[in-house]
DNA sequence: ATAGAAAAGTGAATTTTATTCGGTAAAGAA
DNA sequence: TTCTTTACCGAATAAAATTCACTTTTCTAT
């Protein structure tokens, strides 16, 4: 049985997709090389994933130390609210602040986790007293001590898949 | 008082850099344009930011759901192990698993919390065997149900800050 | 304040890369 | 098989990155 995927994207195309995922600033020659087709094929091919919506964004991702941000944070945290328009208020709030930089609703003892970075211990403060007053009744905060991994690239090459 | 940053940092490297972690796949002309600057000039400072460490890495980021990965987990965990050594084979593990896209040791009820994306839930199972063989004795898992909010961007400019 | 040195910027020229285009080969449907 | 569609290639063109000689600004030390 093949996976959905690949109906649509070939070999190549996973191929690509992974080069993106660890290289984004690659030359388009460089690529072609790698993939063995000519640069304009493989441009196109590019191309038609971005369009596809293979590829939700390209960015730099910044040093978060030698920026100043000391402080990563993991908040768990459940609301008392239940009406869906509060909470539709409360998301909203938690998708503007910058500090926050992921909001997940899980399973388990709290309805949310929150990534959440920070510069210094005061602005911590200032952070926990802007989710109080969105209504949120429990609040656990767990301090990063140390960064063992953190990476964005998804397991899609065969070989990757570890046993 | 001024932070340790704009004694390395200008105003124009913060733009080039909050730029970048939006869109890095912006040309230098246009950069040099939004930034007020000739493209000369703002190609060494990219260039300067980039060597001096400010920029980790530039990645596209890709679309898991179109992928195929249905499952984003929190797993919470803490080792009985507590010999230096025993605590490196764990974390080394750990780093080489494609599934783990991040860990962090953490303050709180357990040592460590991972992301783990996984296509489907028989692969989950297979993940958390693979977790009992290292040595985990705590092992708590949640299911991300719904993504608010997933991103990579810094908060370094003035006006970026919530109140 | 001011002269000298160092750093950062500019515009033109060059090199490299992306992109377009006409033609060809391969893959799929009737 | 034949027709149609899709994907690919190589050459040509357009655009962007990069280099370089020169100028302006900034900083330092007198």
């Amino acid at each position: 049985m093949e996976s959905i995927v690949s109906k649509v994207l070939d070999k190549i195309d996973l191929q690509i997709l992974d080069i993106l995922q660890k290289q984004v600033q690659i030359s388009n020659i460089e690529m072609a090389k790698r993939v063995n087709l000519s640069p304009p094929a493989t441009h196109a091919r590019i191309k038609r994933l971005e369009q596809e919506g293979f590829i939700n964004q390209q960015v730099a991702i910044l040093n978060q130390e030698k920026l100043g941000f000391d402080l990563l944070c993991f908040i768990f945290m459940s609301t008392n609210i239940h009406q869906e328009e509060q909470i539709k208020v409360v998301e909203k709030a938690l998708k503007t602040m910058p500090e926050v930089l992921e909001c997940h609703c899980l399973t388990g003892e709290y309805d949310y986790l929150l990534k959440v970075i920070i510069k210094e211990r005061k602005e911590l403060e200032l952070f926990i007293r802007k989710l109080n007053k969105l209504g949120i009744t429990r609040i656990q905060t767990s301090l990063a001590l140390r960064e063992i991994k953190c990476s964005t690239i998804l397991p899609i090459c065969e070989g990757s898949i570890s046993n």
